[in-house]
DNA sequence: TATGAATGAGCTTTCATTCAT
DNA sequence: CATGAATGAAAGCTCATTCAT
């Protein structure tokens, strides 16, 4: 049953949030989810194939939590700000945990990075880029290229994160803010 | 002597750089060094001590690479162009392999984070922090709270590279750009 | 399985008696036992576990090795008689080599150090103390406290069984004729 | 010169008494007498060279405690009691440490066990014989073989030992009864 | 399908000993 | 003689994975 997979899946994830992928054993997968270690090989081929999983379950609700039809009511800096509060406070659901966990993993597993590159990164890269695209040819006073200009803010995004998990406080304490002023300096800038 | 330290350090950076921190062994450090495995332990206490000290490394030549001569002459924008240009290209000298390495681990090891943290990335907050609100001061349309600004800043860069690393091609194509891109898009944002 | 335990611990005796317990590796156990070397850590905590084990097989043995019958219809002189007998012929199974090695490990380690008085040699004496107490009454022009006499007693099999590990050859011969000897000394004295 | 030879001896009785043999490491040793790890090599051939001499110098010293004047014009029990004393009490110095951690050794050293039988116990068992020969000679009703006697004596100091340090709290209370009631009980008997 | 005992490769670290200085 | 850096063999233990039941 599917059941029985998820219930593993969501075993790991929650040991290998709290422990580390690598600290964690198949034992502690097995005990959090009440089965035998045996028995995750019949869902999983591998330990790494219980990373795998759960990437491909952060790109499933990654996805699915964006309702199209706000979208498309919205004006650009609404649509800049929902992208900043998604990507902020989706993975802050445990406090980063399991993000900080994965991230990890997928700086140093080849497949695990072509895997986040190619079905969660990219996607929304290219997703959002004709937006961009099309808010430069209304406002030609713009020099930045659009292409770069949506990276620089994914970019942002993710480097908030991870400096967020590296122990910043302002960042902490300030966190609900971000959004508006990451889609107001976006947009306008520092001034100048 | 600190050479033979050195050595050691320069081996350890190559092999963690080339195969990751965990699949490394004690051995191939020292074989990469020429010294007999034991001799690791008379100038490093363990494994993880040798990441502690190439990330000290790192913090040293980051340090350093600044002239304060330069920077006293510099306009708001040619500061934050060359520590765009600064964090961007320092760490690519072996195209990210190292800082991938690395960041993997501060990731996942407390205390690795701890000291990026505090010895890297929060001086270098503090030393950007008094400009940005300088520079808010001076133009009173800004909105943005300087603290979050160069937060952003960073963050950005931060994310760029993570993105470099996840293989944005795009991103490896333009690298060249994004110092003046940067500085153009925090500053005046994409317009509107 | 038990079964499975019993036949590790008898592969450890074996070979910790046969080349002592730190030059034993659990590999060595292991092959003995016809087993991996993981498999040894399924039943036992580590190397030492297993000297503990074999240290409470030992008691095991030493208590049900004496008949509580015949102990009942015995005179003093049998009874201590006896006592000497088992201390002596017990361990001279496979030529003391067992005990020496873990008395050897007794003298060094805290826990099995407690472990063999709180459990072998503490019971032995609190059991036989009355004896020679009833025994002291009975006997008024006797001036010697119960307490150390038995005391002196399993003092003196135990020094005599060092002794002939030692190599004494004379007590080697003798072997047999310490049971009687030792009772007669032991209530006799030598005379004068 | 040999005082460097004894202040290195008397370093590494100090630390092996401290900490037992194995754990002990040279540069323990080094430490301690305030030299260099390899100028221990040149004073003896290996770490248990360290012990041999250490055994060694407790020979000396059990040797030479007792006065050959006084020896002349004691009567048996006199002899015994003495004898009891110093045994008792001569390793007594520092609680038995360092005699527990040789004694550990000697039990699984086979060169270290034929050192410490030849030059300690057969000497001082060959001194004593005559004289328990003698008395039985002089003591026809006694029954025990001289040979045995003697052996039982020295057995049951040595077994004294071991059980104080085993952890015997009524022994370490009374360690002071010890000579004079091991000497009745060894002349008399328990009685009967 | 579920189990969990068995496997055994693999790794970090220690430390007695050597020897060039 | 003294030094102490260098050596490198050696070993306990872990744990992902397998497979007979």
């Amino acid at each position: 049953m599917s059941s029985k997979r998820n219930q593993i899946l969501n075993a790991a994830a929650k040991v290998f949030a709290a422990n580390g992928f690598h600290p964690t054993t198949i034992r502690d997968v097995a005990r959090e989810a009440g089965v035998a270690d045996g028995t995750i090989y019949n869902y999983f081929d591998s330990k790494t194939a219980l990373l795998f999983a759960i990437l491909d379950r952060m790109r499933e609700s990654a996805a699915s939590t964006i309702d199209p039809h706000e979208l498309a009511e919205m004006d650009f800096r609404g649509l800049v700000k929902l992208y900043v509060q998604q990507a902020l406070f989706v993975p802050k659901a445990d406090n980063f945990e399991l993000f900080r966990v994965v991230m990890s993993e997928i700086l140093v597993n080849k497949d695990l990075r072509s895997l986040y590159h190619e079905r969660i990164l990219q996607p929304a890269l290219l997703q959002a880029e004709p937006l961009f695209t099309q808010w430069a040819e209304q406002h030609p006073g713009s020099t930045v290229d659009p292409a770069l200009a949506v990276r620089a803010l994914s970019g942002a995004v993710l480097g908030l994160i991870i400096q967020h998990i590296l122990g910043d406080e302002l960042l902490a304490a300030r966190w609900a803010d971000l959004p508006d002023a990451l889609a107001d300096l976006f947009i306008h800038g520092v001034g100048g």
